[in-house]
DNA sequence: GGATGCGGGCGGT
DNA sequence: ACCGCCCGCATCC
């Protein structure tokens, strides 16, 4: 059952369905990224957005061919959890991310539990009419449209950059040999149980996780704890930013972290060229030849230096990308936690914000940054610690720098941003906290 | 290796 | 026609 127009985005009624033939083209204020989407929601999203110009979602979404060049259609997974149903030491269950690739997730299905070593259960998504989540992407000019049908009837799974943490870090600490690499391989095929995470990532403090992060990356000779950890930082941030961190990796031993978290106050997105609103009209869906000429008439000539200006601190928010809002679990545990309880996510909005000057002008924050960026949910990093837990400063270092994006956009920060083009150092950084605490 | 996209093909409604 | 989905191919990291 759709809900057109139940869920209003961008405090404006929906009126556009992803299948139109014209989608609207006034669009006067884009989307925040969601990293949950999850009922029928819709959202426009700037394309200079870099999660949404990669279809990311933190739901193990799948991409299925619908037939339709134009629209990128995505299922849900669903999520991998104990047989067992085991908790972790602090009574929490691990919901672990199915692996996108069809292969590798029967691959996947072989391990075995890294608590417990029980046999893994994939608990599929029929959030949609008893299949599927789906959620579609269609490219139009500025715009990136966004389309989620059903309700994900599972628990979360780990972000992607959980799981790609978990990966790095796995490999990391089995450097195995290739012999020892290929009877391994074999044993999966033959699906003898093969545990999935012999070390013991589940971990309840940081500061067990510190000690076993340090001991494993200790077999590395050639290279110091914390150039490993920071190669392994940097390894997942990449597929995300196009930025360089020369003084990291150069000199990560030097790297002082205040230096290093005013680099993320800095960050956000690298591309700014930014189109006007359109006219009133719409995207036509069969007529690629006439949304093409808009985009170009439209991406840069228009832009009276104010329009730049606002339309540059959109596209900072715009640029944020997953990882820097799935916090510091990205190490943290590796693993998605929830309380025992779940309970489904009922609403969610498209966190928007306006494109106007008050927004920025304010110079303040109150475009409700910190506004539940991942839905109504538990957060991922669902992680009981005290003040002085590593992990609550690693966090805390997050928001800062969300909190500290430029918003009062002078030239001098707008010129800086474009430097370290994205957030995504704050991730590194937090990442790098982690492993040098020590 | 695995994440992602693409698109041919098949079967069900 | 629309949808779910399997499968191989290709690209990129
Ligand atoms: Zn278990
Ligand atoms: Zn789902």
């Amino acid at each position: 059952m759709e809900l057109d127009g139940l869920v209003p985005q961008n405090e404006e009624v929906v009126t556009w369905d992803i299948n139109d033939i014209k989608l609207p083209k006034d669009v006067k204020q884009t989307d925040w990224f969601q990293e949950w989407p999850d009922s029928y929601v819709r959202c426009i999203y700037s394309s200079d957005d870099k999660n949404a110009q990669r279809h990311l979602s933190s739901w193990a979404m799948r991409n299925t061919n619908n037939h339709n060049s134009r629209i990128l259609k995505k299922s849900c997974l669903g999520v991998v959890v104990c047989g067992r149903d085991c908790l972790s030491l602090d009574g929490r269950k691990m919901y672990l991310r199915p692996a996108i690739c069809d292969k590798a997730r029967q691959k996947q299905q072989k391990k075995s539990c890294p608590n417990c070593s029980g046999p893994l259960k994939l608990i599929p998504c029929r959030g949609h009419g008893g299949y599927p989540v789906t959620n579609f992407w269609r490219h139009e000019g500025p715009f990136i449209f966004f389309q989620s049908k059903g309700t994900h009837d599972h628990p979360r799974p780990e972000t992607k950059s959980e799981a790609e943490a978990r990966r790095s870090i796995q490999k990391a600490k089995l450097p195995a040999s290739p012999r020892l690499k290929q009877s391994r391989d074999t044993e999966s095929l033959t699906g003898k149980t093969q545990t999935w995470n012999p070390l013991p990532l589940i971990v309840s403090k940081q500061e067990d996780l510190l000690s076993q992060s340090s001991s494993f990356m200790g077999h590395f000779r050639d290279k110091t704890p914390q150039e490993q950890a920071l190669n392994t930082c940097l390894s997942l941030t990449k597929s995300y930013s196009s930025a360089k961190t020369p003084d990291l990796v150069e000199h990560p031993q030097n790297m002082d972290c205040n230096k290093y978290l005013s680099k993320c106050k800095l960050s956000g997105s690298r591309d700014y060229s930014y189109r006007e609103p359109m006219e009133p009209t719409a995207f036509v869906y069969d007529e690629p030849r006439q949304h093409q000429t808009w985009s170009k008439n439209a991406s840069l000539e228009k832009n009276s230096p104010a329009e730049r200006y606002r339309n540059s601190s959109t596209t900072i928010f715009a640029g944020l990308h997953c990882e820097t809002l799935t916090s510091v679990n990205a190490l943290d545990v590796g693993i998605q936690y929830a309380p025992n309880r779940w309970e489904p996510t009922v609403k969610v909005d498209c966190h928007s914000f306006r494109s106007h000057a008050s927004t920025f002008g304010g110079g303040t924050t109150e475009g409700k940054p910190h506004q539940n960026y991942s839905g109504s949910n538990i957060p991922s990093s669902f992680y009981q610690a005290s003040p002085e837990d590593p992990c609550v400063m690693a966090d805390t270092d997050h928001h800062y720098c969300q909190n500290s994006l430029p918003f009062k956009g002078n030239e001098w920060c707008f010129e800086e941003e474009r430097k370290y083009t994205n957030a995504d150092h704050c991730n590194s950084e937090m990442l790098l906290n982690i492993f040098s605490l020590r």
